[in-house]
DNA sequence: TTGTATGCGTTATCAC
DNA sequence: GTGATAACGCATACAA
């Protein structure tokens, strides 16, 4: 493979010259940036890039670490992370968890070995007293609605979103509401968990745990949810579930299994994503794809500032009404 | 930031001695080994990623180049990749193009710069002519149905499984068939077309230009499709579609024109998605999963035998009856 | 405007 | 078993 030498040998200059050229440097005569191009092209000469990211320090290579691609919310954070990394000419490394620690360790690892700029945890398994442990390796940045102070985040605030989702539930008459949890012990889980707490007190209505359905995330969950559902002594008249994949699947065995949509039980969901204008279903939106963009622009931030931030930054809900409530 | 060198220092051993440690080479006695690890702890050193790259001259890290990463299809893909990919220790560098050829390039380019080891294309736009100047970039394979011989490439035979499929629909009845595509000039549905055109053929069937449907991907795109089928003068009674995110938009939306499926229209898809087996799609089903998971072994085939292979791969489809002809 | 010399942090070679 | 030392290929102070 030839070298910026060997350029600059055959171009009869410098090596430092052959870099200028290649870095869009000012200082270069046209007669010599001229010959440098020439032999470029000739040669077929492409720059090492490893050998680029050991002088620089640095690599615009940013980490994503989510549970797994092949689920509409989290493809849909990626799809909105690439498009605003596309302009800041970041490319992106995918870090698939399926929820297991040692994965997430690795992007994080990546990040103190520097090979990664940063890291965007669309979602994550390890604890936060791991995580701080990797404070200082470089800009690290949770979608998820979070309490600590070590850093920055991103989210829609999950307990007023849950509690204006059940007051919406409520003031169209609902008072025995189910609810569906993706990861019960994920931190927008406990959110919603604790909104609903809080809700189902002021109504006087008792907490059923068997009115909580943990790892209900795809339209497969929503299709056995209608299952479950017939087996349940007392029965909810309102489901306010994950997200619109649960939402879809409930909504699609429901024929089957002779039950009404809203009249037998109204769903309520999160995210609205195509599937839900498709299918008229009631939903509250989250702004997916932004998340993922102010994701990549928080981690830009602190790599330009060189400097950790901790902001919580949250995005807004809203209802979007159709037929399912 | 600390180095081997610094290390070497600390436990008093040979730079050589460190490195030996870090990648677990014999020949090196166990209290040297010890000492060096305990400075390691110490210090709470970590490896220089890049130099480690530069020094070895690859990576670990392979390119993954699709149109859009928010569509079933392609999430299924790099799910599979990813699978494979983290037991041969590689990451994953996604490439989110929207068919743009110059995001394409970058890939290429990065491959030929040697910051990835190989580049899986999921799908592409640019041309051969293009690609063929990256043969000796590095491994590349191609998630196709290709008829060109200078990569490995990886893919049901479309054409075959489209005459099948229309074979199909003919054994139930239909001669008036409709189609869909999700790329008029994507290499499988030129396949495609050509197994439709040969089929009609032989049915003494007109080729009817306002029957073949092009960028029909998603839900939305079946639904609309239901839409234009309102103003067609003839109507088919079957319809074959891209996939079964199209199968389903056509669906839901079926009701609302009152047109009863299977009975007023047939419709057959491809892939078998979750949502094939919710919604009762009869559809033929494409190991999409598996293709990444060969592409991934493609790659690090031709990187231990340091040569490009070309060889085709075809994998089988089949039929999977449910209630939609 | 140009070039020399050095650093980046690791691995590989080869002599001991 | 161990350790100098030379790559690896580029960027960049500093000198000219």
């Amino acid at each position: 493979m030839a070298t910026i030498r060997d350029i600059a040998k055959l171009a009869g200059v410098s090596v430092t010259t052959v870099s200028r050229v290649l870095n869009n440097h000012p200082y270069v005569s046209d007669e010599k940036k001229e010959a440098v191009l020439k032999v470029i092209e000739e040669i077929n000469y492409k720059r090492n890039i490893h050998a680029v990211h050991l002088s620089r320090g640095f690599s615009n290579l940013i980490g994503v670490v989510l549970p797994k691609i092949d689920h509409p919310y989290f493809s849909s954070i990626v799809e909105g992370i690439s498009e605003e990394a596309i302009k800041h000419h970041l490319q992106l490394v995918l870090f698939q968890t399926n929820y297991e620690p040692a994965k997430e360790l690795e992007a994080l690892e990546l990040l103190r070995g520097t090979l990664l700029d940063g890291v965007i945890f669309c979602s994550r398994a390890i604890s936060f007293d791991v995580l701080k442990e990797y404070k200082n390796a470089g800009p690290i940045v949770l979608c998820e609605d979070s309490d600590q102070s070590h850093f920055p985040s991103l989210s829609i605030p999950h307990e007023q979103a849950f509690q204006f989702g059940l007051d919406y539930l409520i003031s169209k008459g609902h008072t025995k509401i189910a609810f569906t949890l993706g990861r019960m012990e994920g931190p927008n889980s406990k959110k919603r968990r604790k909104a609903y707490k809080t809700k189902m007190k002021e109504l006087g209505e008792p907490i059923r745990s068997e009115w909580i359905f943990d790892k209900c995330l795809s339209i497969t969950d929503g299709k056995q949810l209608m299952e479950k559902l017939q087996h349940l002594e007392k029965k909810p008249t309102a489901f306010f579930v994950t997200n619109d994949q649960v939402a879809a699947g409930i909504l699609l065995s429901a024929e089957q299994y002779k039950i009404k949509i809203p009249q037998d039980i109204a769903i309520l969901s999160f995210d609205n994503q195509p599937i839900a204008d498709i299918m008229g279903i009631t939903t509250i939106e989250i702004p997916i794809k932004k998340m993922g963009k102010l994701a990549v622009q928080s981690i830009i931030h602190c790599k330009e500032k060189r400097e950790q931030t901790n902001k919580k930054m949250t995005l807004p809900f809203r209802l979007i009404e159709r037929k399912t409530v």
